[in-house]
DNA sequence: GAAATATAGTTGCGGGTGCAAATAAATTTC
DNA sequence: GAAATTTATTTGCACCCGCAACTATATTTC
């Protein structure tokens, strides 16, 4: 019934393996990521509006209560590292897109808040985005479908959520069982 | 009934569309996929076996007719840029896990192809992948919703991969009509 | 309350990436 | 059949990333 049409996640020698539908779901979902990212990228760099992953940043703000999130608290939410979510940080900083200032409360954490460029400059992506998005994607689904997959996507995440919650905690275990 | 747990694609400012079914699960894949490339990614490397990249590049290989694809093909069917392919394929001879030689009736291309160590190489890291694959993706899916995900990727990939041939065609028009 | 420890964030470093320009090898044009 | 053009691949450049080491600030220990 399911074909794939598209290079398998197995290499030849282990072939049993390749029937398996999820990893043919698996190696779906690589693919269409892939294919979508690097378009959407490539389509609104040459816009010169924010690129992908910058305006993953200033999105996250805006929904942050009060437009501010500490730089710990924006680096996970865009699983991006620490240091990568530095220096990402400071060339926003740079463009004036959004400010950083140490907290008074606690001097080691810095917050991070959206100026009001900053927000012009998401909602100018975002007439950019919208369309691409359903350029490569979302015409292609009904919206049942897209219902569907999204409840099994949510599974999926609620699920490796806890999971490396988990493992966290495991890890942490092994070095200092005190 | 479809509720958001995660932040979501579109501005504050622009509410309306947030409820669009289809954004909140363009939405959803790119978080699971962020959250299931950084996990495997990192765990690969930590057991000092492929890369996940590298893995894909020689993965495709080994499906290909003899083992052998051209430089150009490599990099279409990973989906990587040409000169990105052109510096891990050196790299991947340097490891000694593929070959590059000229070919003999059109100077222009190379063949790039698995050498039996690359294929060891594969399947070494095969066994530590399958499992990772496992806990971030297969567990949270019983076989009949992995089926449903993977028509509805399918479907989604076969659009985009019409509408890109689509978009070179015309694009190609506009600068040289003759 | 000073030393040891823990936490938040930044920086050095090695490495990977894409775009545009450069090279090398066909193919076409006149 | 030499010059112009096209095609396949590589290199220069500027940039982004994660890990590990480092700095700065807060908390805990004794």
């Amino acid at each position: 019934m399911l074909r794939l049409t598209y290079h398998s996640v197995v290499p030849a020698a282990a072939v049993e393996t390749l029937t398996d539908p999820r990893q043919v779901a698996w190696r779906l979902l690589l693919t269409v990521h892939a294919h979508a990212y690097r378009r959407i990228d490539a389509d609104l760099q040459r816009a010169g509006v924010l690129s992908f992953d910058d305006y993953d940043v200033l999105l996250t703000l805006n929904e942050a209560e009060n437009e501010t999130l500490r730089m710990s608290e924006l680096a996970e939410a865009v699983l991006l590292s620490n240091s990568g979510m530095s220096r990402r940080v400071a060339a926003l900083v740079t463009a004036g897109l959004v400010t950083r200032k140490q907290s008074e409360h606690d001097g080691r954490v810095f917050r991070v808040k959206l100026t009001a460029k900053g927000r012009k400059a998401l909602d100018a992506t975002w007439k950019l985005y919208k369309p691409l998005i359903d350029d490569v994607f979302s015409r292609f689904l009904t919206e049942k479908e897209a219902i569907v997959m999204s409840e099994l996507l949510q599974k999926i995440l609620h699920g490796t959520g806890l999971e490396r919650h988990r493992d966290l905690l495991e890890m942490g275990m092994t070095d200092a069982p005190k």
